[in-house]
This record gives structure tokens, C-alpha cells and sequence, in this order.
DNA sequence: TTTTGTTTTAAACAAGTGTTTAAATTGTTT
DNA sequence: AAACAATTTAAACACTTGTTTAAAACAAAA
């Protein structure tokens, strides 16, 4: 539980989840500031606009979904495994902020949308040398030649819908919360066969 | 080349466009009226209120992504055949109405949203007979165990993702949209032979 | 032509939007 | 204590929102 934030953090903390929840044009000033439980003006007064907070809000967001995601590639674990703790990774992170994928990818269809300081990110990962893993596996034979993009679209197909279609699922397939979360389990283990199996290549001939 | 609709076409296919790219709460009245070069309060004069007029076109939507979905599924091709067919057209419609799987993503997670005649939905699928193909080819052992809503859900991800996240890909990987058109025909091969390899067992000892 | 019903228009409506203002309140420093 | 700056407030700003109104324009029937 929560104690005591200063107003500004009270207001970031309640306009992160209602942009979360309703998205930038999908919620008003007034209802952050009722959320945080605050004056309207106050929004204004330390976040200039509420376009500047919701940048803030997202660029936090998008750095809190990132790191997540990198932290393992440095590991010095086979490849199969690296991948495997990584989707185990992505779907425990996910399991806790469903909202982030639709979230993100809402912003970036909007109009006059973020633009990604894609340099920062993709260095960030580029470092940890997955990359050129990836590509040695490849020349091996170990791997399956599947271009980055394709693996990167891949997983993280197989990681985001299932989070981000849970009304669709639920509604299509007549499932409710407690069925869904269930099926989300088994999904994962089904997501991480498959994608594994399909990447690498094992020796069958023995 | 269109010409000559009625007032009301007009709107409607003015809506459609709009809502298809900025969703429900981010565009107007107003922005529709205009598009459709027509004064605002014929959409309330023709639909009753911007909520109904969306509602018809969000009906619509779904309807024809579904229809287009069903057609092959009543085929006598070898199980594997039909779902390779189903894949082609799923890319072969999503590449023509690739806004298509956002929008209605963007509806369910509304709040208030549209809820789904599932009951209509399901059993026009169900009629095709492909659920109990499904289960007397895992009984058989020529397909894997997965539960049908994990294969449904595996398609879903692998179809629509790509399509919904082209502007995350893009910024991301740092690709035009020509190179995001070649790497998408390269991941519909990717996605096929994964899905069908995970999906269906072949006899290795022969 | 006049009459009747339908379609279109400009204007207005009340409510909601993001943002600003100026006064009130608080806390801190002298 | 007074003086100062930082914070919070209610109120107002101009503008947009969805929707309605009442008059105008139009078409078809009498």
C-alpha cells in the first residue's frame, strides 16, 4: 500500500493507471486529477500539459518494459535456454502489467504518435550481444535462418496478443477471468515449445 | 472509383475510414461529417448518435472479418491443407485491411465496449465441423494436444500481431515500409511452418 | 401552383475539454 | 512577528464535444 507521495508523484502514479486503463485520448485532465485525488490545475502546475505527462508516463513505461527484457541476454547460457528465461521472463512481467502491450502499441498508432528514441534501445540490447549470438548460431547450423526481425515479430507475437486479446478471447471463446488466466498458463508452455522448436535445430541424426 | 452514394453510404463509409484509423474516442462528429463532405447533424438525422453509427460499422467490421475467416473451413482437405489455406487468408485480408485487428482490439478494451453475439459467432464456425476435426485428429495422434482455445489463440497471435504492431516493428527495427512489406511476406512463411511443424505430428519412423 | 413530406442547413444548446488566472493557503526564512 | 516564496484552490478562460432545433431548400404529389 501506498503512503503519503508528494502531490506530483500522486498525480504520475494516478495518471499512469488511467492511461494504462482508457489510453492518452481516452481520459480527461479532470479524471487524473480526481484519480490522484487532487486539484485539476495541479496538473498543470508540475507537469506543463497533459501531453507532457503521459510522455513522461510512457517513455517510464517503455524504459520499465525494456529492462525487463534485457537483463538476461547477458547471461553466459546456452542460447535455447537464454530464450526460454527470457519468454518465461516476458510472460511473468506481463502477467503483472497486462495493460503495457496495448498500451504502447496504442500510442504508437495514434496520430502524431511518440517517436522511439530507437538508437537508445536498440544499443542497449545490441550490447548484450544477442545479436551476433544469433547470427553464429545460424552459421553453426544450430539455428534455424530466421532474419532478426522475423524472430523479434515472433516472439513477441506469441508473448503480447494473448495479453493484450483477453477481452476478445474471453468474450469469443465464452471463457471467464479464472478459465482465461488458466488457458494463459498452458499457453505459455505451449508458446515456448513451439518458438524453441521452431528456432533450433536438432540433431536428429545422432 | 466511388461515386453518387447516398448521404447516408457517405457517412458510413466516412465513419468507417475514420474509426478504422483513429478508433472511437479519438476522432469527432464533426471530423466524420467533414470527411464525408456533409454537414454534422445529418449523422444524427441518419444514425440516432455517433455511438449507434459506430456500433453498425463495428458490427460490419466483424462480420466481415469473420465470414472471410469460415469459408474454407468446409472444404474436404487434409486437416493440415485447410489450415495452411486458412493462414493464406488470413495474411491475404490483413494485408488489405490491415487496421482491421487494432480497431477491434481497441473496442474490446473500451470501457462500455461492444460486447460480442458470440453465441451467432461461434456456431457459424462450430457448423463447419473444424472443432470436431480438430479432436479426432488429436484422438487419431496426427495432431498435438493443444486445447482449442491455445490454437485459436496461436493463429490469432501470429496473424493479426504482425499487422497491429507495424509501427512499434518499424520505429523499433528501424525499417521503411517497403521493408516492412518484404519482411511480412517472409513472416507469413515463418508463421505457416511453424504453426502446422507445432500443430500436426508427422510419423517419423516410417 | 400549392401542398406535403423529406432532406439539408446554420445556429444554438448544454456539457466537457485543456489550460490559465488570481486569490487563498501553506510553509519557510528573516 | 513579518515577509517571502511555494503550493493549492475555485473560478474562469476559450474551445471542442455530441446533440437538437428551427428554418431553409428540395422533391413529389395534389
Amino acid at each position: 500500500m501506498k503512503r503519503d507521495l508528494s502531490t506530483s508523484a500522486k498525480i504520475k502514479e494516478a495518471a499512469k493507471n488511467v492511461f494504462l486503463l482508457k489510453g492518452f485520448s481516452g481520459c480527461s485532465s479532470r479524471e487524473i486529477a480526481t484519480a490522484a485525488g487532487e486539484n485539476v490545475a495541479l496538473v498543470n502546475y508540475y507537469f506543463r500539459s497533459k501531453g507532457k505527462l503521459f510522455e513522461q508516463i510512457f517513455q517510464s513505461v517503455m524504459e520499465e518494459s525494456l529492462s525487463t527484457m534485457i537483463v538476461e541476454f547477458g547471461s553466459d547460457l546456452p542460447l535455447r535456454e537464454k530464450m526460454r528465461i527470457f519468454i518465461k521472463h516476458e510472460y511473468a512481467f506481463l502477467k503483472k502489467h497486462p495493460e503495457i502491450p496495448f498500451f504502447i502499441l496504442n500510442e504508437m498508432n495514434r496520430e502524431d504518435g511518440f517517436v522511439l528514441d530507437t538508437k537508445a534501445i536498440m544499443s542497449k540490447i545490441s550490447e548484450t550481444g544477442i545479436f551476433e549470438e544469433i547470427l553464429q548460431a545460424q552459421k553453426a547450423g544450430t539455428m534455424r535462418e530466421i532474419s532478426l526481425v522475423g524472430i523479434i515479430t515472433l516472439i513477441m507475437s506469441n508473448c503480447q496478443f494473448p495479453f493484450m486479446a483477453k477481452n476478445l478471447i474471453c468474450q469469443l471463446l465464452d471463457l471467464n477471468i479464472e478459465e482465461y488466466h488458466n488457458n494463459l498458463d498452458n499457453h505459455e508452455q505451449y508458446v515456448t515449445d513451439m518458438l524453441l522448436d521452431y528456432f533450433f535445430i536438432t540433431n536428429t541424426n545422432k
